[in-house]
DNA sequence: CTGTATCCCGGAAGATACTG
DNA sequence: CAGTATCTTCCGGGATACAG
């Protein structure tokens, strides 16, 4: 990795935005119990919209990493599963996960400090 | 990680979508060769605007994973290193970096023959 | 129940010019 | 050289309404 503009280093940034979005990791991991249906994955991410809920699907679906089952019954009813390649992905993500349980009271703490010594700068 | 919306799975969709965003991952990437000045990682970074770069700078600095040593000559020397907490991150981002690489083609192949798919639906 | 379609807003980020 | 300041543009994402 010795060129951070090369094709290599490329990938890798588009690929973190991609799972560093607003709600990529939440479903992800929501989904690595197994099968949910699209009102599971609702309420167990309270906060996300039914249309940011939706786009994030379709754009895992897109990338292979997660499956779509429509059961065309009345009223509809669609599964999202995780596919080989979504696993796959929860282990690197996980390792990123307990790098960041592990140094997330560390980088509190720096930002408060940071942030207070901007402060006294503001003031002198 | 049952709960998909438990304050530890927010913290780590925080960070990622900080590790994520469109400059860090390259700054990283560039600075873990070792310690450089602010116009070494431009030129190795070409697309990044003076702004942004430094602001990502400023970003990691806040968040204890980048040092900035300020050399008050004319003109200013300023050069930035890794904390030791910063190259903790290369690890669990190496990791993730490995799965980007070996899974590029597949999600590469994978999203084409998903706009294909919606191209023909559409036609119908 | 599972979406799609619109409208709208705030923040991210580019371009440019200026400063110590 | 290493920033800051300002302006502007763009896009992610929320709210809402509607549809199959």
């Amino acid at each position: 990795m010795k060129d951070a503009h090369s094709p290599a280093c490329r990938t890798i940034s588009s690929l973190l935005q991609r799972v560093g979005d607003k709600w990529t990791v939440l479903v992800v991991m929501s989904l690595g119990d197994g099968t949910k249906r699209f009102s599971e994955l609702r309420r167990e991410i309270p906060s996300v919209s039914q249309r940011m809920l939706t786009l994030t699907l379709r754009n895992l679906e897109r990338d292979g990493l997660v499956s779509r089952t429509v059961t065309p019954t009345i009223p509809p009813r669609v599964d999202y599963e995780l596919t080989e390649m979504g696993r796959s992905l929860r282990e690197p993500v996980g390792s990123l996960a307990d790098w960041a349980l592990k140094h997330v009271d560390t980088i509190d703490r720096a930002r408060e400090r940071f942030d207070a010594e901007q402060d006294e700068a503001k003031a002198a």
